[in-house]
DNA sequence: CCTTTTATAGTCTGAGTGACTATTAAGGGG
DNA sequence: CCCCTTAATAGTCACTCAGACTATAAAAGG
């Protein structure tokens, strides 16, 4: 930050990445798009693009989603700086630091190539790889993010539509996590958790096949989980 | 990342700021410097400089904490990246693209003053405002990002010597969170976590003053805490 | 020797969670 | 129509853990 004067610096391209995630049919899914040209053409990327000269990271970010997507609206949709890949070479072209995100939807819509995209498709996580660039790492990164911010935050909530029964959101956790969770103790949890889902008041329910009508929530206020709702312990992992 | 021949794209210059905390004297101190030239004149800054051409944000990060601390070997430091900051505007004079970084100190060395800063100094945390550029942000999403780490990690031990007790890792808990702890309940908290600390084996002990001398720790294996040691509970916060 | 100071040990209680069992309210098939 | 299945919801029990304490041990200082 200081010296401008005194060091000679390198100009940078700088690109924002997207690790686009959702839950379809009950499993995680990313939103990918078919490279067309070299390097990686043909291969499987994370959705992006060059940030604009006066454009912040998270404006860029904004802007590719709903490009990628196709959607209207993203304002409502969440969106989350990652982290940053500067690595040399992880472009054979040219220099390239990518700011990277993971922006979380709830219902699946179709996806729309963008302009720059040969093709865009939403693709089950545990068949996302191999995907060009560094791209393998930020997705998986971006998945040990939102598993761990699954515990301490409401951030669930951000995978359902504007009015979910527990089940659907206990479906959130089992999925991201891959473990099952007991299901009136999950209930107990996130009833007794002030500001996390507020009760639809019209007693509204919905049939989703044969049992009991389950009743409907709504995202609550809160975006903290105290205390939090751990995973099954397990070893050290990297803080 | 897709179509680099079909957009123009901009070069920005890619920084890394550092915010680089420890402990002194029971306060939280953060590493600035004082700047030399316009913009911000005389004002105080966190350390950082820009990318070399062929070194990660990682490396450049370490690099210039090495350089601004004057130690001579950061390898052990902990040393993880915060978030990007990226809006247009934020330097007066260019588009500047910048990595921030926390960095936690066990014992606060004499900063030496790297060779584009005109001084480099402790500061204690509360002082630390009026930062130049967006520093004052930085540092406070740094502070904030740490002691939630706290909670979930044994981040503490990396604020303290290689051998301390555990009044001294209590201290840290306090200082970050400017809570008290009860000592009995920290202690047995801090024990009953296998590999956060084990007891240096020879008996070894410290005196601090006047009580009874301490026996003596190290920083175990472990790096998640599980349960985590949670804060005083409070209303919700950003995730 | 007694007081002060700090570390360490131990106790008690209530909140929260995991593992269950029971009940309610739907649909489907004979 | 009755029974069976399915899924939501209610409730129980025991164990763990954290907060609030009290008690003891080991040093320094007067």
């Amino acid at each position: 930050m200081l010296g401008y004067d005194k060091h000679a610096f390198e100009p940078f391209a700088v690109t924002v990445d997207l690790a686009v995630l959702t839950l379809r049919a009950g499993a995680l899914h990313v939103l990918l798009v078919e490279r067309g040209q070299e390097p990686y053409a043909g291969r499987w990327a994370l959705p992006g693009g060059f940030l604009l000269p006066e454009e912040s990271a998270e404006r860029a970010a904004r802007r590719e989603l709903a490009e990628e997507t196709g959607l209207a609206d993203v304002t409502g949709l969440h969106l989350e700086q990652l982290r940053t890949y500067s690595e040399p070479g992880r472009d054979p072209r040219m220099r390239v630091v990518s700011v990277a995100f993971t922006a979380l939807l709830p219902d699946p819509p179709e996806p729309h190539a963008g302009t720059d995209a040969a093709e865009a498709r939403w693709v089950p996580y545990d068949k996302a790889q191999g995907l060009a660039f560094d791209h393998d790492r930020i997705l998986a990164d971006a998945r040990e993010r939102v598993g761990a911010k699954l515990e301490y935050s409401c951030l669930a909530t951000a995978f359902c539509p504007a009015e979910f029964t527990l089940g659907e959101l206990q479906q959130v956790y089992e999925t991201v996590w891959g473990t099952a969770l007991d299901r009136p103790n999950f209930r107990r949890k996130v009833l007794a958790t002030p500001g996390f889902v507020e009760a639809v008041p019209g007693a509204a329910r919905l049939t989703g096949g044969r049992g009991k009508p389950a009743a409907l929530y709504r995202a609550g206020p809160a975006t903290a989980l105290h205390p939090p709702l751990l995973r099954t312990p397990r070893e050290g992992r990297p803080a």
